[in-house]
DNA sequence: ATGTCTGCAAAGCTTTTGCACTGAT
DNA sequence: ATCAGTGCAAAAGCTTTGCAGACAT
């Protein structure tokens, strides 16, 4: 407990460096606001949305405005401490990144549910978009299906009502 | 001219017969709506959303409402005529899918094109997701960064405005 | 002191919904 | 003759914008 209490200490404190650097070099205001959204953020793990994101800090009684988070989400993508996700849905999906190591996700098309895989593709992608002329950023990979739960609870049916 | 014109009615009518097939299938109507909407699709080729569809419709005096064009997205959806991506935009974009190769995409930050390409990603996609006990039904990769065009015309100043 | 950032509310856009009418079955 | 499907307009939901005030610099 308190190992695992120290470990996410010290994420908090180097995600707080890259933003502050970002903060820094963009000469953009250090203020209290992207800095709690950025704890909050690093204090959970999975995907959110910035409603949810809203109510988890208006839970802890910390007031921010949606205005902010979004202006917040678009500095914490810029300075890629979050990666933004679409899984077919109109609602934006954030997720953590820093010193997480890079997966890809499975989204399960019967519940929703979200998991994530380690698929390394990661060079295919590179060398394939490089004899395109095209130079990678980054990239996603979203695999749409059916996940083992939704099987199990689905016996029988599953070829008859599509 | 004359041979091209043949393979796209050929196409065209391998798209109704699915159409059809479907709306049978599932005690749909066969609307003329539908295959009005199915023929703007498939006598266009790349993405396009549901305003771009309702000018290009509108402009051939064929007048369907908005409601009835996302209605039949679903439907064509379902019966696995066209596929729909998010390519970070809250925009939905679609693309007809039938008699086409799989393929992925380029998508440049830069200026917002989106290109395609072969991947080959598909065994490796099946694999990972079957040992995670997962069904997979499709995948969409998504590969962001910057496109030719974007590059020749930046040159020099690529590292530093960030 | 300055001007960026925040909060609030209004506006914007895409998508969904309700309801009366139309037309495929 | 039914009732699914269509069109229209209103509503809904996420995101952006405008503006006044707050506060990081």
């Amino acid at each position: 407990m308190a190992e695992k209490k120290q470990v996410s200490t010290r994420l908090l404190e180097n995600v707080k460096k890259v933003l502050t650097d970002y903060l820094e070099v963009h000469q953009h205001r250090k203020t209290p606001e992207r800095y709690a959204i950025l704890e909050e953020i690093y204090s959970r793990t999975g995907h959110f949305d910035v409603e949810a994101l809203f109510m988890y800090m208006k839970d802890k009684n910390y007031r921010v405005s949606r205005a902010t988070l979004y202006n917040t989400m678009d500095l914490l993508l810029d300075a890629k401490l979050i990666v933004k996700h679409q899984f077919g849905k109109n609602i934006a999906q954030f997720e953590r990144v820093y010193g997480n190591r890079p997966h890809d996700h499975l989204i399960c098309l019967e519940c929703g549910e979200v998991s994530e895989v380690d698929t390394e593709i990661e060079a295919t992608v590179k060398d394939v978009a490089e004899r395109a002329e095209f130079t990678v950023a980054h990239h996603s990979l979203y695999i749409y299906g059916m996940c083992k739960k939704c099987k199990t609870s689905k016996v029988g049916s599953l070829e008859n009502n599509n």
